[in-house]
DNA sequence: TTGTACGCGTTATCAA
DNA sequence: TTGATAACGCGTACAA
């Protein structure tokens, strides 16, 4: 059935030994052996059993992605730019990939630990970060070597990966303020993810860098598919309806456009809407939306680096890498226009 | 470092076969002594080391996923769905999920048989079949276990899962068609992909079907994210220009939207889009197009369930299982005005 | 330069 | 009900 070191030994009248040793390209074989193994090692389509291998040196060659893909609206494009960095240097370092996609409430499955401890993986890239996350305090104990995309606001003693979600906000909503508006309203997700809370920090440290008055009426926080509509509807239903929106997702973004169109309302001239995170359903919305990028793949590929690193020197002190998102223009955002008038639709950048 | 049996058989002094079989929840050990040995398996953390199980029984508990992450638009999301679908299954089955991207050239990196004869896992799913794709014939003589995603055109020997791209664009033309349009342009992708020719198939049937003619300088295949836009801009200045277009894609669809505003033409009046593939930026795009929707995760799901199927039993008859997709009406589709008129914009449905 | 012998951690076989 | 032993396939001291 299976192909092993013993067959091709059998075939070539060598030892395992010295089979293994050519294979692995060990210095100490003669060279014509070492040709006559490899020889017979392709012929017999030899590959080594990974199970094996890893048993001997007691590593498994695979990195985890923990992801949790149902928590966020499915169709979330991010993660699939994020795996794929993971995967590229993965692939480029010659480990494999486990992919271990935790359903919203299913945290029995396996424990994250467990993957590790039982050797199915050398380290654990874990996304999704909550405030004070008991998963970071059990793989510090038992010692996993780990990578944290996101971090939750107190910890600071564990390597991640992140983006900045405080500049990013700031620069975001600055960008409205700059254009005159004032009355910038703030749409965000679950309170519970680690990124949330950077988030409405930038957005209140816009406010407070400029000077203007901070409005708590006009942030909404954890919306959802189901309740953004609503939400966002009698938000505009209002007397001092915001002239701005920030929307902390894609989905809540796209919410806001119809709702605005239901009003009658025209983006930028009435109602200026920037976006967290740039995709296609971003810059295919009518108008394209002005949004702050992430550098997705990056963010995957930095993930998947230092968690090889952190592997390969466990002591090594721990490294936090933060990336500074990128505030693309596009044409949903405008000058306020005086007093509801009509006339000042002109983009200013 | 790690715990093992052994130091479960020390602890509880017994041997280690009884702690396996305690662990495995075999009949023929004592209640007693299997209580006391998952206490102690409990309490030390104990996780079985995966490797040595695989060596043992020579199975990787894991199945292999090969997609290309970067050979399509990276942020297709349709495949994010489709690793959920699979995960979840996986998940539930107690089995590991490996992910192999392949980039776009890369063919060369890991052999897929030798992923399952290096037993890392037990067997492949394989997404982007071509058209008479030499993997499949690969993975057919080397007995390697595997469900493929899609199909080429001439194969039908081994086991898939698939969306019937042929009936799901006929329908969607026919659509087209019974409002009245008959000038329907072809916005296709690289013709090599498998799934490429049964789309343009679907597109030719419907004009058979309701006996239109089938104007070939309507199609037009192997249309990119840089290609794109000329290719739409160019047919929509053509004096005998299309009424309808269909595309096979999120990002092609996207691309009529601003072509077609940029002439004055407006959608739906003035033209109707349907599009393949049902995602966010297609349901929030303005005015929300029509799409032709495919059981994204289910079809994760049961690639899954299939190859497990076919990994327990690897003699048992190929299965093949199509799904139908369906036709989503939005406002992105109404009748043909009459002479390019302007009135008769209504939706029919 | 090559071969012998052992161990990695687990499970299965067989005997007690 | 339990335990000793072998085996999975590989890598590596150590000896030759």
């Amino acid at each position: 059935m299976s192909v092993t070191v013993k067959d091709i030994a059998r075939r070539v009248g060598l030892s395992v030994t010295t089979v293994s040793r050519a294979l692995n390209d060990h210095d100490d074989v003669s060279p014509a052996s070492k040709a006559r193994i490899r020889a017979v090692a392709e012929e017999l389509d030899y590959h080594p059993n990974a199970a094996a291998r890893s048993l001997q040196n007691s590593r498994a060659n695979t990195l985890g992605l923990v992801i949790p893909l149902s928590l966020h609206r499915s169709h979330d494009v991010f993660w699939l730019e994020f795996i794929g960095g993971m995967a590229g240097v993965c692939s480029q370092r010659g480990v494999d990939l486990l992919l271990s996609a935790t359903e919203a409430g299913d945290e029995t499955s396996t424990s994250l630990p467990g993957l590790v401890r039982g050797r199915r993986v050398d380290g654990l890239v874990v996304c999704d970060i909550r405030t004070n996350d008991p998963r970071i305090k059990q793989m510090q104990r038992l010692h996993v070597p780990f990578v944290a995309f996101g971090r939750d606001a107190a910890g600071v003693d564990y390597s991640y990966v992140d983006v900045d979600g405080v500049s990013g906000v700031r620069e975001a909503v600055l960008h409205l303020i700059y254009l005159g508006h004032q009355r910038i309203a703030y749409l965000g997700l679950d309170p519970r993810f680690g990124f949330s809370a950077f988030r409405l920090q930038g957005y209140r440290e816009a406010f407070e860098v400029s000077g203007l008055p901070f409005d708590p009426e006009l942030v909404h926080e954890g919306l959802t598919e189901t309740t953004a509509p609503a939400a966002i509807g009698e938000m505009f239903a209002r007397e001092d309806r915001p002239t701005a929106v920030f929307a902390a997702a894609d989905f809540l973004a796209l919410a806001v456009l119809p709702a605005a169109r239901a009003r009658g309302l025209s983006i930028p001239r009435d109602l200026s809407v920037v976006v967290f995170d740039d995709n296609l359903s971003v810059q295919g919305a009518d108008p394209p939306l002005t949004a702050v990028g992430q550098p997705n793949r990056t963010l995957g590929a930095e993930a998947a680096r230092l968690l090889l690193e952190r592997i390969e020197y466990p002591d090594a002190p721990v490294v936090q890498q933060i990336f500074e998102p990128s505030l693309v223009m596009r044409s949903s955002t405008a000058p306020l226009s005086d007093l509801g008038g009509k006339d000042s639709a002109e983009t200013v950048a």
